[in-house]
DNA sequence: CTGAAAGCGCTTACAG
DNA sequence: CTGAAAGCGCTTACAG
């Protein structure tokens, strides 16, 4: 029996109260209600199996209960990895998430916008495909958005994101803890300002140890693995391969992973390698990747505590990555993590989503293993 | 200036018509409108930005335009790749997608489940946890659904799926055609059905080539890559590894991949791997991983016409996979993909999305390299 | 503490 | 071809 569903109205009959009333019980306010006449909506509504119809819940009130995401492509890891962080942490407050996926298209991004904007969301969460930011048509829009995992170039929105410099410091430095001292950064295309934010961190790591950056490799490539593994498959060509390489992204480390291999190098042996942003599949790779990683949980509750809290100046909230070892960059035994602890690294437990902090291995800051 | 967005009272005035108008140029009906009529109206929209509030259409039509996605983990690759066929389905027509994660959660599938409900979806597109759908409750909730890349074990609802048993059948004369004798399998824990159904196919490949497969190795473990990789440890410890593995899925494969890596194996000199339900991935793990790779594409439009056209008898639609042909199965040169091809195979170009269907490679169907 | 009523922004018969 | 009006299922002042 596709019986239509029950609305306010059917509850209040059942009941045998008014609709107004079945509503402030629901709603807890905005007037007090009997402690016996709630019971009898209560019961009624468990009976009727009543759910309220959002549609109108919005139309009324004006919020919708519903936020966007807006992500460049769910195919990539490290992105799906914060719609899952997203999800988790809306469910817990009954907020609901319309996704959407921008494929790696700019105006296909606009679109998307607009959609949720017609949509009536009550926030956007937004990473960009590129750097140029729509920030403009949201402000117009009057929408509430945060921009995730990256900054604002127009300065207008809020933000939730790390330090990239700082990360890549934390991580250049690790590497040449580990006594390298030819140490090269894959970072991303030249015209884009956090290529220059990853690369700064590098030199300044390098510049602590009085290493000259100038006498170092730097390349740029898409942050992609296609990219890094031409890039890669170049410098073995020309012998300009680091003895160890600090790569802007997973995806950059895969394809040098696996272009490496594919000439025969070995990794850590040959080439020591580590990655900004790295995701759980850094547990699964040959060898699992060291890598920065972010803490998608808090930073995805602090994205919904900025949306529900809007404000006149346009917020910067800023976390810290975690460095998690894996053994490509020459950690082993105990110091590297195994596989399976490295890919469940920092992921919630679904029994308990209100208790999902990870805890950060600590950073392996003792004597260097290969003396310097 | 946030000011308030506009609604068709608003379009109706700039055009100087009434607000039934307005709503028949938007919806192309039910009356018809004189063309005069029709550009002031184009033109007071065109001017004031105006989108009509969905919540509102919602209302009074009964219709969201919002489909549900419920799916078992977004960061698992083969699933965050549904997630994007659908969502590049479902912006061409105009849909939008709430997207559930339960994050391997039996229990929080339902409780989605029930908040897609209370949405007044149009739809839902439904990847369950485990075997054990909630088909009755959607069954009695009366929203259309249908089952993605599962069975439905109750078999009340539609399904859009692959014959898993045909493809593994497929992927297992593949690794015959190269001449191994001894191929094994490793498929999905013993309590689930649909690890029967992929050793089935497994099974009578072996027969066809007059091999027993009692003489064989066959694993099973969780669809995981921990488990696999402790699966690939034990057989290799008691040396019971295969000369070639068929895997149940390309997180099992990454998994055996890692493990025999550090095991000192080479793949696929030592041991050839190749996966069911490849992904983009496979074009990165070291080697490449040959896998069949669902149409998503074309599935993902079926879903959406299913949806869209409910009928009383469950249907069940079928698709073809493609064998996607990397170097973990011994093929090399021009008969393997190149690493960025098969990271890109069957991926739709998001600039004419409308033609998205991938070409299948050829099977490589002659002569064995190895004899035999 | 409870209820009759206006209003949210649309769709769509129905009358002109 | 055009428009006044009822209705979708809620929220929330306002009056009792």
């Amino acid at each position: 029996m596709p019986a239509r569903r029950p609305t306010r109205a059917d509850v209040a009959r059942e009941a045998g109260t008014s609709e107004a009333v079945v509503s402030y019980v629901l709603n807890d306010g905005p007037r007090p209600v009997a402690a016996a006449t709630r019971k009898k909506v209560v019961d009624a509504v468990a009976k009727l199996g009543y759910r309220p119809n959002r549609a109108a819940q919005a139309l009324a009130n004006g919020r919708t209960g519903t936020y966007g995401l807006v992500l460049p492509n769910i195919t990539n890891a490290f992105i799906s990895e914060i719609a899952h962080a997203i999800e988790l942490e809306a469910f817990g407050s009954e907020k609901v998430i319309i996704v959407g996926d921008s494929a790696d298209s700019h105006e296909r991004e606009l679109k998307l916008l607009k959609s949720l904007v017609a949509e009536h969301v009550d926030g956007i969460i937004y990473m960009g495909v590129t750097e140029r930011l729509h920030s403009d048509f949201l402000r117009e829009a009057g929408v509430p958005a945060v921009i995730f995992t990256r900054a604002d170039s127009d300065g207008v929105l809020d933000t939730v994101r790390i330090d990239e410099t700082r990360e890549v410091f934390a991580l250049t430095r690790h590497m040449l803890w580990h006594g390298y001292r030819d140490v090269g950064m894959l970072t991303g295309p030249v015209n884009m300002s956090n290529s220059t934010w990853r690369a700064d961190g590098w030199i300044q790591a390098l510049g602590e140890a009085n290493i000259d950056p100038e006498s170092q490799v730097v390349g740029h490539a898409a942050y992609s693995r296609g990219a890094a593994y031409d890039w890669t498959l170049e410098q073995v060509k020309r012998h300009r391969m680091p003895r160890a390489l600090v790569t802007g992204n997973e995806r950059q480390a895969v394809g040098v992973l696996a272009a490496l291999n594919d000439c025969g190098l070995h990794v850590p042996d040959d080439v020591a390698v580590c990655a900004l942003n790295g995701t759980a599949d850094s547990g699964y790779t040959i060898p699992s990747l060291t890598s920065i990683r972010q803490p998608f949980s808090e930073m995805a509750r602090e994205v919904f505590r900025l949306l529900d809290t809007p404000a006149d100046e346009p917020r910067k909230a800023e976390f810290r990555g975690d460095l998690v070892i894996g053994k490509s960059c020459g950690c082993a035994g105990t110091l590297g993590m195994d596989r399976k602890t490295l890919a469940s690294w920092g992921t919630p437990d679904p029994a308990n989503l209100d208790s999902s902090a990870g805890v950060a291995p600590a950073e392996g800051a003792g004597t260097s293993p290969t003396g310097a």
